[in-house]
DNA sequence: CTGCGTGTAATGTAGCTGCAATCTTTGGCT
DNA sequence: AGCCAAAGATTGCAGCTACATTACACGCAG
């Protein structure tokens, strides 16, 4: 069926990417380029509502609107209910879905939490851009995607399997101490631009940011 | 049915108004104070999709949910793509219309735009026209595309998929660094115009625009 | 024929990033 | 308390690769 739609959207000139699981799906909607999210709830790897709801815990404002075969009406209130924008049940008809998916664009991204704030650190997931008590401070991307990681989850512990998997998400890589290393250059990076926050390890868990005592 | 509906939202607490005309529900919308607007189609003085259409045209970012007796696939696509953001046929359960009113009232307004403004640059996605600092500047068009492309989603990542997807739409791909060409040769006139935007590179993802430091 | 647009390729380059070697810290244990 | 092993921190280095730029050839339009 996803083929089947991808190439009814590519025939009207609608740029879509395609991923069978949730994991995928994450990574991509983690991008944050895209203008909606059709999900189906049941995945290979899990319940697509799971996915509805993670990204709305972290405010991810991207549209989404969500197939399933389950069509009653406790089914779309549990689905609409967890984040999603639009429910749909199959069998539905092409033409539908695409005029709510065009509905669901028009309106754009909900205003956001544009920026990830926490002490005088802010991240905009959306430029990949941090600033510093004001200031824009480069980051590579690798830094980048631990501090995010980071800061999406302020004083609160972020293992150390979670930050290996929001910065190699699809690749594979990783036998030393490469996270540590990032971790390093960051911490040089905040103290040079005198942030208020810091870096903590838990041993044998994993880090996490809080603001500096 | 209109009776029932507010007894309902009053119930849970939803705060609401009725009108039975077109003329009044433009009146009140025009007030701007309200989260969702929910309309039937066939009302005593015309058409609900009318009104739909006319505070489209407007600008007028409230989310509306169209309730209609009708409901072929025609009828839904129809509402929607007049600019209706769900469309919801009876007989519905009124638990479902309250969960699609929470996720259109979660999402909020829609921001107005379609001219494509930033720094000094702005695009004219109708006539493909760029102007730099209020003057007029060519660009061939696949350069054109890029840019616009880029300015649709000022100051966040495009990756470099849909850059060459919205560059080469259908035709036959390229297998080269054409599009990296292509942005040389832009940021070349960007310089020349003395554009107060830039274009960055982001690693191993994409492209974005932003404001010059 | 001429000029512009565009794809391709060659070349240059910077700086990211993984790794390993070395230090430092931590926490458990006696 | 003191010690030790393991975890974490730091840093230099080298390879790599993605990006930038430029030159060039081809093709199409005027």
């Amino acid at each position: 069926m996803a083929l089947a739609l991808l190439e009814a959207l590519r025939r009207r000139d609608v740029l879509a990417d395609h991923v069978r699981t949730i994991a995928d799906a994450e990574a991509m909607a983690r991008l944050g380029t895209y203008d909606v999210l059709v999900l189906d709830r049941r995945l290979p790897d899990g319940e697509g509502l799971d996915l509805v709801a993670a990204l709305r815990q972290r405010r991810h404002p991207v549209p989404i609107l969500v197939l399933t075969a389950l069509g009653t009406v406790d089914h779309r209130v549990n689905g609409l209910d967890s984040g999603a924008d639009d429910y749909l049940a199959k069998p539905f008809a092409i033409e539908e879905l695409l005029a709510r998916l065009r509905a669901l664009q028009r309106r754009g991204p909900a205003l956001s939490d544009r920026y990830l704030s926490f002490g005088n650190l802010s991240v905009d997931p959306r430029s990949s851009e941090i600033s510093i008590a004001g200031s824009l401070v480069e980051f590579p991307r690798r830094e980048y995607l631990v501090l995010e990681a980071l800061m999406r989850r302020p004083n609160r512990i972020v293992t150390r399997p979670n930050l290996v998997e929001a910065v190699y998400a699809l690749e594979d890589e990783i036998e030393s101490n490469a996270l540590d290393a990032h971790i390093s250059r960051i911490r040089k990076k905040l103290l040079l631009a005198e942030a208020t926050v810091e870096i903590r390890a838990v041993r044998n868990i994993g880090y996490l940011i809080r603001t500096k005592a």
